[in-house]
DNA sequence: AGGAGTTAGTTATACCAAATAATTATCTGG
DNA sequence: CCAGATAATTATTTGGTATAACTAACTCCT
């Protein structure tokens, strides 16, 4: 039933959902998800970088960052304090807190790649991080929206839910 | 600012991120998503099977995939007929005009794989998707969800400044 | 035959992530 | 000094997913 599987796009998103719950699951003891541990490591990379950095190093607006970085401040793991040279920027720091939260989430995250390394062997992986990121270049248009769907579920249905656009992050 | 290259799961994700996006472009043209273009695939493939099998083999829960089911039945690309061995389920076929928007979409996927073709070599993408799948096979604990955060902001956030924001017990 | 338990499809609902727009305060360049 | 850009925040909308409950129809077991 699943002759997709000799398709990239469908190939990726499969193995992208089982390495992401493998690695949210490595993270669960330390109620840390993967996207605020890659916060912690690269505030702890990038000492007294800003929310506007970090969130777009990783990809994410900044309207959308605020509740995740007030929540890490809210739980002391990092501490934002106006910038000198920009007041209308904070600099964010990891507390020592934070630093030793982060720690034991490495030492987690080494042993998730470590079953990574198990399932496909310490060379290959190289070799599928090097695939990965030539794929990730691939020239990206802007994305087109596509209406969820071009007929309503029910002339007469109010508002018929359910949308069918994958991805997650 | 990006140190995570080095991480399997981010590069996952980024290049998920850019070939879904993609495949997206691609089909845009024929007003369907990556999901739809495989549902149909799927039926295509398997006549007269029913939404039950078709949202089982993608993931999809049953009662997300009703409105997707809807969708492409009101554009008259599939058929859904009581099925005869079993009054409660539908069996599945395209129309034809079903098919020949698939067939259009497929020459369109397959313009993609060449891009992605073209990204990493013919070789080089056999290699990739023997290596995601045996990654798709880490054994999965199930999903433990982590709340989105464990400090909720403030319901009453009229004039709360960032700094007010509590922490929640 | 007949009821218990199960399965196909549907609906309604809730939740969460992401995108957008608008606002305020601050910086920068001409 | 002012116009425009930028940092952060808020509110809102959208889209995907999860769950529970329901109906109708099937299976199994005695």
């Amino acid at each position: 039933m699943t002759p997709l599987v000799g398709y990239v796009g469908y190939a990726l998103r499969r193995a992208q959902g089982v390495i992401f719950a493998d690695l949210s699951q490595a993270l669960a003891p330390l109620i840390l998800r993967p996207v605020q541990f890659t916060v912690l490591l690269l505030i702890d990379q990038n000492p007294g970088t800003t929310q506007s950095c970090v969130s777009a190093a990783l990809g994410i607006q900044k309207a959308n960052f605020v509740a995740t970085i007030a929540d890490l401040e809210g739980r002391a793991l990092i501490r934002r304090r106006k910038s000198e040279s920009d007041a209308r920027s904070y600099s964010l720091n990891l507390t020592p807190r934070g630093r030793a939260l982060l720690q034991r989430a490495l030492e987690l995250q080494s042993q998730h790649e470590a079953r990574v390394i198990g399932q496909i062997g310490l060379e290959e992986r190289l070799h599928l991080l090097a695939l990965l990121h030539r794929l990730a270049q691939l020239p990206v248009t802007e994305p087109v929206k596509i209406a969820a769907r071009s007929h309503p579920v029910r002339p007469d249905s109010e508002h018929a839910a359910a949308k069918d656009w994958q991805v997650a992050g």
